[in-house]
DNA sequence: ACGTTTGTAGGACAACGTTCTACACCAGGA
DNA sequence: TCCTGGTGTAGAACGTTGTCCTACAAACGT
């Protein structure tokens, strides 16, 4: 223990990000179901006990892949350079979206029937919270400028995000019964804007 | 095959509604992840054997399970009364939040990442197919009646889906990061009310 | 009443997560 | 310089999972 100490005593900290790498091709590769412990030590070039040397057990390791995960939607979300509040509110939720689309495997695993009990960690929800904060800033952002009707941000911030996530994980299911999936995200996103202002 | 025929040749398709009494049983009581053949199987008395030779395999299985799901949501989301548009759509609404809530193994299951892959059954795409008919009926009675702004009833209710759908997925994963989930639903509802208008 | 077909029971196999045991390597004292 | 202590690794091993194979019991058609 007392790991966090600051003499750097783990020799190859480098196998860790090595680990971590190897987890996310696996993942992108043979999806959820083809993440095992010994897939991806062999995909890392490790014994697959290095994996629980360094993370404990599978979980410990999905839980750095889904942190990596919340970090690229994070990142995602707030890669936005428009002035405009409300194109910038529109270009958060289509980076959503795009982002979603782009890693289905790391979106479904981020908020699969996994992180209910198979990962509540600390460090989890922290991501999430600052990938949540981001989209808050944004919604505070419209509200200062007039586009959202003024109002508790992160309950605003929060109703946006019921309805973005709901539409891409019925999407990436297969449950949109519309004919055109994104024509019916763009419609969602003017709801929003329309219900909001 | 030719199962489908009127001979009624399987002696005891009872076995069959057993096995599926308890897989459902099994999952509210030990989550998915205790949801194994074995397990299944010595909850109904019989041979893990009786999984395959009835089911093909364990998706069977809990495709089947999955089915009730969803004929239960349907069934949730029909429960209604009222003849106010407006006030249907609501209850429609929060039925679909109390049936997730009442069954979170069951909803979970449903809508998690094992949709995309692993149950693209047409049985299960014409369940989910029925309960969005129920909510596409109950929009379009509140459009008939001026409650919602005329248009593509399959459109708005995806949309209304969408919304729904995202906000339980999340208070389910406990990613609800506002103090009253119950509230941020109302609001939600309120707010798709407004929107779509 | 017999032969065929159907479903069952139990054991067997590969793969999974996890743990145990023995070995190689790197730092410090004589 | 050698020796000692501790850290991480490699490989085998255990229990459990999904799935399949083989032998046996029961039910239907003639």
């Amino acid at each position: 223990m007392t790991e966090g100490s600051a003499g750097g005593r783990t020799p190859s900290r480098a196998v860790e990000q090595a680990l971590v790498d190897a987890a996310e091709r696996v993942l992108v590769r043979d999806g959820l179901g083809g993440l095992t412990v010994r897939a991806v030590a062999a995909e890392a070039g490790v014994a697959p006990m290095g994996v629980y040397n360094r993370f404990g057990n599978k979980d410990g390791l999905v839980a750095a892949v889904l942190a990596r995960g919340f970090d690229g939607l994070a990142a995602a979300t707030s890669e936005d350079t428009d002035v405009d509040p409300t194109a910038r509110l529109l270009a958060c939720g289509r980076n959503y979206r795009r982002f979603a689309l782009a890693h289905p495997q790391h979106y479904g695993a981020m908020f699969g029937p996994g992180l209910s009990q198979a990962a509540p960690t600390a460090e989890l929800a922290d991501r999430a919270d600052a990938a949540f904060t981001a989209l808050v800033d944004r919604v505070r952002y419209g509200m200062d400028r007039g586009a959202l009707r003024p109002g508790d941000p992160r309950g605003t911030a929060q109703l946006i995000w019921s309805s973005v996530h709901g539409a891409v994980s019925l999407e990436l299911g297969g449950l949109v019964l519309t004919p055109d999936a994104a024509a019916s995200y763009e419609a969602l996103l003017q709801m929003l804007l329309d219900g909001l202002r």
